[in-house]
DNA sequence: GATGGTGGTGGGAACGTTCCCATTCGCAGG
DNA sequence: CCTGCGAATGGGAACGTTCCCACCACCATC
């Protein structure tokens, strides 16, 4: 009993008493077919049981129907940020009407990225997302270089060449230092995110601005970078106390941060928001269970997904139509730890 | 200055001054091939820039190199749990040394269910990994007629025959609970997973289990089913307080539903852990930032990505070769909400 | 009644590989 | 000197589609 081989369009076409193309413009909606030679065919295709071969579709169109969403990431993120899950659930949503897959590709180490270069320069995609993007990332240069459509979330630097969708960083970072300004706070510290990314230099200028706007003197030794890692956030706090023993407020550039600086807070004996103030970034689920709540600034991370989904659907129908850069709004979350 | 054209497998051939067949050979590392030869062709492949098309090759070798990792979960789940980037990242980590691409399928309705099925039928994939499976899943029976190449993270019941892998959850649901009997509590009450899912009904039994194995009556009223989500676990830990107010202890099937458990404790003016003593699972970065920080079950989820890799690997390599059953050690992590 | 457009149709070629088979060459063995 | 064999090679066919083009029948138009 071994299994049938499975039907092709030639199978159908017999079984349907009719040719190879008309089967082939009953599957691709074309209104050129009669209307009994179209149920003719459907009627085939069901007894049948005909799945058509992509494979052998993308063949002769050379469109793989697909696109690939790239995470050049130390392993250390996917996990702890809830962003990339974000991201991915509003890639999927925006994917959701079309016939369009998505593949994953997560790129560590040199080799996995000789790899994926190899990968699309065989185009096996028709375009691509990237996520969390760095200043001397080669991927973006390299993606332009091949021509293939790419969207990125995030920019290499504000004068961005690509499509690119981000949020208003410098906005939310204002947003939230202003808020310490209100709560009567003065010596406003921030923990930074890797000044590599523009994520982390955007975040930064939002509380220079912001200090500037309110006629503070700017002191850059209240500034500590860090990885975006809850460790990082600790060694980042307990550095800035050194420094800044008098500090009462502090705003890092990520929630994962934020929990690790309340962390250190905790263990030098400071009370939040007593004694030392502390504003997040992103209002992912760890803001909202840490010791007291974080006061966090939401960025829309699944909009973000569709959005550059969107713009690549788009650049893929109509390539080179035009540059693309949307910067979407973020808002502030007050909780307890302000 | 159009682009031009790809370079094909004959391009190559004509440069390097051989046949077709002999730059496949090269390709494909046939050993059948004169020295000379390979080294002309390897010289003209550099020149070229050739890389080979791989729709091509899927044509003819009806092998696509890539697997799906399939999510049938409603969108609110990814989110909020870190276990599915874990299993993400296991799954890449396994894939890394291969050539083989991943596709992530988010499964959330009937329609997508249906495209998922017909992209399946079409065998556009060489394998499929199955997350988070309901008892009364239809794809797992899909994917069994298909004789496609399968592996499940989690089981639809004990009795499951494909392929599968998951951690110990009865013997982890014990452990939490013995935990919680050495601490001397006596009214130790559970809020389970969904009862429709074989990880709900192992955590539920491992509470059954470590309650008769101490000689306790097993009260079943103490049992209050929810979904994974925070907010059910707060509803729960309402239902149970509203029919045990003297309770003193609560093991919940994930750090979610604990963390909603926790907040609603706070809400009754419930002290943890002095009143009430509360056990999550997953150890997942929520457990660390709750307040206070919770005890939890330890799963190795990325080690689940990893296997259900490995062995859906093997399976497509040799395919029938065995049924694989994998259970996974957990571990308690004690912190200070026990 | 020739002319020409138009809706419907189907066969050939092409997409870029791999696999099967036939061919060539050199060399050992009788 | 013929035979046989294995290594190296290349051409044809096949994989299952889509697209181009030719064709036919029909009807409207002059």
């Amino acid at each position: 009993m071994g299994a049938t081989r499975r039907p092709t369009i030639k199978t159908v076409a017999a079984r349907a008493g009719v040719g190879r193309t008309t089967v082939s413009r009953v599957l691709n909606g074309s209104p050129l077919v009669s209307d009994e030679a179209r149920a003719a065919v459907q009627a085939a295709i069901a007894e049948l049981g005909y799945v058509p071969n992509s494979v052998a579709r993308s063949l002769v169109t050379s469109r793989t129907d697909s696109i690939a969403l790239v995470v050049p990431e130390s392993e250390s993120r996917l996990g702890s940020e809830p962003y990339f899950s974000a991201v991915i659930r509003g890639v999927s949503n925006a994917l959701a009407g079309t016939q369009i897959q998505l593949l994953l590709t997560l790129v560590r180490d040199r080799r996995e990225l000789d790899q994926l270069t190899r990968f699309l320069a065989a185009r096996r995609v028709d375009g691509v997302l990237l996520v969390s993007v760095h200043r001397d990332d080669p991927l973006p240069g390299l993606l332009e270089e091949l021509g293939l459509p790419t969207v990125l979330a995030g920019r290499r630097s504000p004068a961005e060449s690509l499509n690119h969708v981000h949020s208003d960083n410098v906005g939310g970072a204002r947003a939230a230092v202003r808020h310490l300004l209100e709560r009567g706070r003065s010596g406003i510290a921030t923990i930074a995110g890797p000044l590599d990314m523009d994520v982390g230099n955007s975040r930064l200028r939002g509380w220079r601005e912001a200090l500037r706007d309110a006629g503070r003197k700017v002191d850059e030794s209240l500034v500590e970078p860090a990885d975006f890692t809850e460790e990082g956030g600790r060694s980042a706090m307990r550095a800035l106390l050194e420094r800044h023993p008098g500090l009462d407020a502090v705003f890092a550039a990520s929630d994962v941060m934020a929990a690790g600086a309340l962390a250190e807070l905790r263990g030098h004996g400071r009370r939040v928001p007593d004694d030392v103030a502390v504003v997040g970034f992103d209002d992912s689920i760890v803001a909202r269970h840490t010791d007291p709540p974080l006061t966090s600034v939401r960025q829309p991370v699944e909009e973000i997904g569709r959005t550059i989904t969107e713009l690549l659907l788009r650049e893929i129908e109509a390539p080179g139509s035009a540059r693309h850069h949307v910067v979407l709004p973020t808002s502030l979350v007050v909780r307890d730890s302000t």
